[in-house]
DNA sequence: AATGAATGAGTGTTCATTCAT
DNA sequence: TATGAATGAACACTCATTCAT
């Protein structure tokens, strides 16, 4: 149906329409993250976004199927860039506390710096439920992981397979309060979370995990 | 401003005017909880509450200034109900790792019991978002005040003032996110907490904070 | 929940607040019956029937479900309107094939005083399908009645039943079309249907119907 | 303007040009045709007509002027096929009432193996009411000059001219209804017309109009 | 001739709020 | 104070049509 000139030379005509329509989605997301980061999922309406993206309101379905649509893509586009930011942000070779500590610092600093993950993030449990519950997923997946790993290597003991998961929530939990209560403040953030909550929270893991009773 | 209970036997007759009044504007409050409750902040219509309440539209402006007001009202109302509650389940006499978990134990409780309250605490920040800075401040100052007694004790020792509060913020978070993952299901609630969740929680309070290290 | 005055001296409010709620409502269904009548109901939008109403959009919902609703209600009302019209113009005391022609001018007449009747009634087996089938099954009914009442009188003989309800549809079928080709142009409607057609739907129904073959 | 059948078998090589324009023009009227009798007039989108066929959007306005101008050539294409298979199915020979009879029966057979005809036909009116006029005129002009030959025949008499006509419009009004009632269900039909509503409809021409009363 | 992304006017509907009664 | 009809701004979404490629 789309093949009737057999030769390359369709090709780069082609990809020029593909890539404007690749970039026209891409900015169309970025609007939405930036809209709802700044006036919350409720306030994110579409000729907000489109206005924002520099195109027609139309345009806007011909990327996605509907308002709640474009919702449900905001987190797992954000939570990915944040797992790959923070991937590529710690350092190799730490191991135990120092790990722990370094991977938080990361997440803060994402913070920091994508000011409007925070909010899509947080409201993302009512209005984007399922992309939250499986962001959520993901994350405990890859602690979990983390935390067997600290098993293996015999920096942590004690805990079991089920117990180990209340503990990773625990830590989620903990980084999103603190991030709440000291990296924010009404207009969106607050710089960077001040040492002392770090080495709180360094604390109560270092004694209550990272030992062995 | 919602304690009338002393004056309502002594004045059957007479409670006509003020009486009836309050009774309106509890009527209101308790429906605009039990909406949210079940249909969320977003979805609570003027109507829907008005409806339940068995009142007129018109009539809810002659109680409330707008909308936002009645959602602002409704976690420190709430609030102050689970805080009750929390307060009179305590047993007398616990101190130590016993008295947190006890606390643990009564909040997911009151939260069983009360399955509206999850999404009215959960969303607030989202809809009510001074309501709910508040209501944390108001948690965080009951529990640094339980930490600091108990530091007194000489039960938790190595933390300084500013420390004990990001404590009690991980503490709190810990218990938001266990009632997410483990209390909740896709209709409101789930049942109680598993025990070896509580476990897990005690344990790292256990080593963490209740220790001299 | 209403009655908190029990005097009658709240009626005559009430009365007026109802009565104007019912002026209100007519000026919507008339508004919607002028609108379909020139536009079609394709093109009635709730902005042109509310424009001409005189009221605001939102009022349309004070009184209406949806448009669909309005439009639904149209044909039964314009309907009954045309039957009262009918009932009250045939003459007294005719039987056989003079009542039969009465009833014919007086539909025809009813049509050429209500322009906007014909295009509710023809459009609605598309846009109003429910209304429809059920204003032609008053028609049939009440047409039916009165072939069968002739047959009684021996006006009519040597059809059963079930031919009777087939030969109503054609007498239904036939004023339509008659309707359609000499009761109309372009506008709306084009004044009076000729003699000749008459006395040809008359010398068909003379011979065909009121005959014993 | 749709017959090429001479010519699509003498160049089975050359024909890409306009042939292939011809087919492409054809596939989209008979999509159109299909998706009107499923989803009516208002509903057929051009979206639905051009993937029903497998082109772009776009390739639809390179042969038609616009949406309505699809609609407006849509019943004369199916209405000059119906009138070719009802004259192709005419048993040869008949005449007086038995001719008038078979070609009750053969439009009737018609709409049940066509049963998108219906749709077109009686929408058409609404949606494309120029295209429906004509239609009508060319019926009416066919069977006024059946009419006029049984006249002739000395088979009809009694009715001038211009009654003839309003006895064409009797006749198809009738089989209009007729199918509308007894030929249709709520999915599109319902198989054939039963035999005593076409012995009513025999018994009522036999008597009115095949008779020299 | 074919494509399909972009457009934007237009729609039905909701609902917090007002205000005359 | 209670009522509930009236309001109108705001919204998500559709789709015929255009036009650069």
């Amino acid at each position: 149906m789309a093949d009737t000139n057999s030769l390359r030379s369709s090709q780069p005509r082609r990809r020029s329409r593909e890539e404007k329509a690749r970039e026209t989605y891409r900015s169309l997301l970025e609007a939405a993250a930036q809209v709802v980061g700044s006036d919350g999922y409720a306030d994110a309406s579409i000729s907000k976004i489109t206005q924002l993206a520099g195109v027609a309101q139309g345009t806007f379905y011909n990327y996605f199927e509907s308002r709640q649509d474009v919702l449900n893509r905001l987190l797992p586009y954000m939570g990915r860039q944040m797992l790959d930011h923070i991937a590529s942000a710690m350092p190799r070779g730490l191991t135990g506390p120092a790990r722990e500590e370094a991977r938080l610092r990361a997440f803060f600093a994402y913070l920091d710096t994508h000011p409007s993950f925070y909010r899509i993030l947080y409201e993302a449990e009512v209005f984007a439920p399922e992309a939250h519950a499986e962001h959520i997923r993901v994350l405990v997946k890859g602690y979990k992981g983390a935390l067997n790993r600290a098993v293996a290597r015999g920096e942590i003991g004690g805990f079991d397979e089920d117990e180990l998961e209340a503990v990773t929530y625990m830590l989620l939990a903990s980084r999103a309060y603190i991030a709440m209560r000291y990296a924010r403040n009404g207009d969106g953030h607050a710089g960077p979370v001040p040492d002392h909550v770090i080495q709180a929270y360094m604390k109560v893991l270092g004694r209550g995990l990272f030992s062995q009773a």
